[in-house]
DNA sequence: CCTTAATCGAGACGGTACGTCCTGTCTTGTT
DNA sequence: AACAAGACAGGACGTACCGTCTCGATTAAGG
């Protein structure tokens, strides 16, 4: 019933690859097959653990993403999105920024993939957002009732810039988000 | 020096082929070689017109989507913006949501193409939306200086929906996105 | 330093399960993998019993035909190769023909595979023809002098047959290459 | 519906590579990987041509062995079926033997292709011989009615040899295995 | 009228990746 | 030790596309 356990080196070899193809070749050079050879590990290991290159690049960015969302809780509004703004788009320009395009690249490709990752992922994020205005509300600070509205207009732009623009994502450009979701915030809706 | 023409038919073949590969299967299900296949078609007779499947889908959107942005010019910045948010979302609720998600996935793995579908599609709807707002602008019902950002607003949640929820693009939605925007454009920025 | 004593039914389960799927679906259906699998049993108590494929075979075969080559003695050459032949090629037309196959595919892929079988199963079966021709000497009824040349025109269409076509080994073969083989051995060679 | 013809040097280049993969490793030596890799064509090149190892192997050795089988006319049988016999073994001592082993391996894995190389390959050389008896039937130096008997007498050995002992095909053996043929020929059967 | 040149379908070409299967070895915990 | 379980590197399987190429057969426009 036991058998061999699996050899967590492999693991590690088998993300590193990942991440590393992804880095150097972006989503297009990432396969399977390159993932088995650039971490010296047989390709039945790779399929063993994951069904499809996207569970490969969810499980890196998973991985790769311990450092979590902050989920600032400042007493201020403006403070909390703010940081968490710049945060978040601060990693949107480096690695996990490609990661997050390979994740775009696969949900596009699979509807199945794209339901798994916004439930796995995406809902986390969006319940960090959440718990800000959620605070914000409570403190009084918050007008419009739509809780799901302001959390688009904070990670559609995101994506947006991800998809066609990947530059935009800059310190400036989340204040002026944070500005842009605290007026729609303050009205009644 | 002329040749043999081009068979404006083989140009239909292949469009059409392409267009009904993505609606039944997805991206996934689309290649050239289906392309081909599918239209009765020869490979070099689609590689002569595109050099790449991205080339294809662009190709095909546009001549689909002749129903052209209307641009509504009522007088009223919220009549304006909820009029082209209905009849947008109501676009991608079909068969031209497949094809943007289709144009996406592409642009994500090559970011030349991702430029080039900036430059030439992306814009246009930006600036659809841009001659709405300086409109209002004139008749000083805009407060906000920054119209990338409110168009960013607009397109940002759309792009987000046809990633990870298509189902989100209903009329209601453009009601509250609409006024978000107004929300926003109102403020001084 | 005794250890664990193997398990005689792990034994009994490769072979009778070895010999299920030559006889299914022959030579071509055979793998360690498949083996272990369908006798319930661990790859590595196949393979510390047996080095190959060609191993588990030949002891199936060897098992399987416990009903020993008679090797008869009616006082008559004649009889007693017509008996031996049409005992043969009888065992032949069933499952042990099918084991048969399986050992010359495999000795044809590994030359001392090939040698192993040669002495261990081919010298014992050539051995009783021996036999049956040395009482035939001695009995004055035979004049030529090669013993080993009679036996590879008993044996050798037995293979040829095997190779190329399995339904030639009738009893009417038998007797055609009984009386063959004594009209050879009548001569002085 | 004409398309590209094939390219004549990517079947030298294939048939050449199986050879030498032959040759230099035996028949487990030999893949459809390995062959295209080997001769630097594509595995689809391959498959094209051939739907399995066999039938690669099939074509080598009708190319390989243009040296026609001989079907010598001295007007004497012993000495036609000496030069027949001769020449068949030595041809076997050397790769066209290497081939035929491969050839017996893949037949042995395959009813229909052991059926096919039957028809093809195997009825040629029973032809050759049978038209030796024929001729001196027609001389009167024959009795035998059988001619089947005795072609199975003269290829059967052959064939065991192949399998078991290669180096049992000498020039002795031939002799005495045609002595043999003639000692049941001149025999009423 | 008759070259000239680009088109057409067909399909071969070297490559790369797919996802599966088998080989023979190994590493667990259990008996 | 042997056992079931199952992971491991390696390698072959046969298929699908990629983008390029080479055919023979059209289809105009320009000499």
């Amino acid at each position: 019933m036991t058998g061999r356990p699996r050899d967590p080196a492999v693991d590690d070899a088998i993300r590193q690859a990942a991440l590393s193809l992804i880095t150097e070749q972006g989503y297009r050079g990432v396969s399977m097959e390159g993932i088995a050879a650039r971490s010296g590990v047989s390709k039945q290991a790779v399929y063993r653990r994951y069904p499809s290159k996207g569970e490969v690049i969810l499980d890196v960015l998973a991985v790769y993403a311990r450092t979590r969302l902050p989920t600032p809780d400042t007493g201020d509004l403006r403070e909390d999105l703010l940081a968490l703004l710049e945060a978040t788009f601060a990693g949107q320009r480096g690695v996990p920024g490609a990661l997050n395009q390979a994740l775009a690249a696969e949900a596009l490709q699979d509807p199945a993939f794209a339901e798994r990752v916004s439930r796995e992922l995406i809902a986390a994020r969006r319940q960090a957002v959440r718990q800000i205005l959620t605070r914000a509300r409570e403190r009084g600070q918050l007008a419009h009732p739509d809780d799901d509205l302001l959390v688009d207009l904070v990670f559609g732009p995101m994506w947006y810039a991800l998809l066609f623009a990947p530059g935009r994502l800059t310190d400036a450009y989340a204040a002026a988000l944070a500005d842009a979701v605290i007026a729609v915030g303050t009205h009644a809706g």
